[in-house]
DNA sequence: GCCGATCGAGACCGCGCAGGCATCGATACG
DNA sequence: CGTATCGATGCCTGCGCGGTCTCGATCGGC
């Protein structure tokens, strides 16, 4: 199976439409067709159900595209890979570290410290990226190593070390009724009609529904929270960058929240090690 | 990047000898020699030094050598998956689960047990391998789930359950003088001039120096030590499939061992998630 | 020191296949 | 019943993969 025909079928069973999957790999719809059903006839197996109205996906179909997927996605990170190798040969090695935005600030603070004092410390990008981003961008190389957030994010198939773990907070305007509490419980926040909860892009980028603002990042939270619109529960380390307009009340029910540092199995990087090593033992 | 170069690159690296690389690909030298010449114009990075007598492999290709095999894994993993699954849609479904030949047979026949009672079942087939074999049959799609043993075997990049954790003993030939105590340490294992330890194959399949036997599976080890040639540490679940001319003895500081079962992240059978199920309930 | 063997690179050629265009056949809808 | 939508098919063209032949460099033997 070649990639080409791999990214065909993925467009495919991503947009189920030809047409339009054909635009998007910029080609034309007919060799689109042609390969998708050469692709089927060598695997023996159906991948669509298609009507001249609609195009469906097969058990088979919904297999290769989650193992699909992965594979493409080990395929680019292997070209990236190999690119920034042979870019760090001409200049000072570099490894790309990426971090849920405003989340973990302090931690990551002190890491890259620790890290920059250990003799022969590469340079560390540092790559701040929306909630749940951190995944694809070690899955498909454009990050070296990444903060992670369980059990927000998905540990699924990476070497992780833990670093600390912690409690959750409600994070709500100052003056709020609920501001003066020395805790709170996840049912007691989830009934606030003043104060719905923010909405949080899906994966594809599309909002569930709900009363609550779309929000994309922290600072955007933040300002929503300020202007008493919403309020959220988040981990503790939140305090440290809170400014005078917001208060935080314990969560007693919400689950701990662990910070992880997370990299790509059998990766040959002394950058990613020390990293690793920075983070551990601080 | 195609897989047909990756295929092309892969071969390369480890043969490091276009000739004998074209040889294995069932190609001629020359398109191979230009395939990997446009594969490094394409990626801006230099794979290989070459001169006329020698091939070596630079750091940008020590990088692609590790990741590119990843990649090329998961999509025969891809392809092996969806065949199976289109298959399975034509009879009755099937799982293989790939476990090392002779280790924790009880723990695993419990499981086939206690997973063929659930509803809907699906047919296990049992893929009996040498030790470290596994992680590959798991990672090229030919299993779909596996049995483990930690620390021996590397569970980077599955999704884990640990199942048992043991002891390990020595196993010896009845009336050895060491057959009578009641605890042995490694470093009198190692001491004893006339048994020596018996030698696996690396992954290459080569086999280490050294005085002990050559030997593949535990079948064959059972016989060397019963006659008196070798001895070996193992898990303690061994005792229960030992004759009567072999005799254990609890090795006191050897490392515990956890059987884990594993399975590739993301997995969608149900079948996995069922023996999966089964193993942790029992 | 020369010759032959080995090995990777380059020139050249042919064929297979990816991709484009035009069209067909099926289905849903007004 | 006509029309619009959408995937499949037929036909053509051009690129690129793979084959053969050859060259140039390096190492070893006599």
């Amino acid at each position: 199976m070649e990639t080409r025909e791999l990214t065909y079928f993925v467009a495919v069973a991503e947009e189920l439409h030809f047409g339009r999957a054909a635009e998007r790999l910029g080609i034309t719809q007919p060799p689109l067709s042609r390969a998708i059903g050469q692709l089927e006839r060598r695997l023996g197996a159906t991948l669509f159900e298609r009507t001249s109205r609609q195009v469906t996906l097969t058990e088979a179909g919904a297999v290769l595209l989650q193992e699909g997927r992965a594979a493409l996605d080990a395929v680019v990170a292997a070209e990236r890979r190999v690119r920034r190798t042979a870019q760090a040969l001409t200049g000072r090695p570099s490894v790309v570290l990426a971090s849920k935005a405003g989340a973990s600030a302090e931690l990551l603070a002190k890491l890259l410290h620790a890290y920059d004092a250990e003799p022969g410390a590469a340079a560390v990008e540092v790559l701040l990226c929306g909630p749940g981003q951190q995944e694809g961008l070690l899955r498909d190389g454009r990050a070296d190593v990444a903060l992670l957030h369980r059990p927000f994010d998905s540990i699924a198939g990476f070497d992780t070390e833990e670093l600390v773990t912690e409690g959750q907070v409600l994070v709500l305007p100052a003056g709020h009724p609920l501001s003066t509490r020395t805790s709170v419980t996840l049912a007691e926040v989830e009934s606030l009609a003043d104060l719905p909860q923010p909405r949080w892009p899906r994966r594809d980028g599309s909002y569930p529904d709900g009363p609550g603002p779309e929000v994309r990042d922290l600072t955007q939270l933040r300002q929503l929270i300020a202007l008493g619109r919403t309020c959220t529960v988040l981990p503790e380390s939140v305090r440290a960058d809170l400014g005078e307009t917001l208060v935080c009340v314990p969560v007693s029910d919400a689950v701990q929240v662990t910070t992880v540092i997370a990299w790509p199995p059998h990766s040959r990087s002394k950058a990613v090690a020390g990293l690793v090593r920075a983070a551990t033992a601080g």
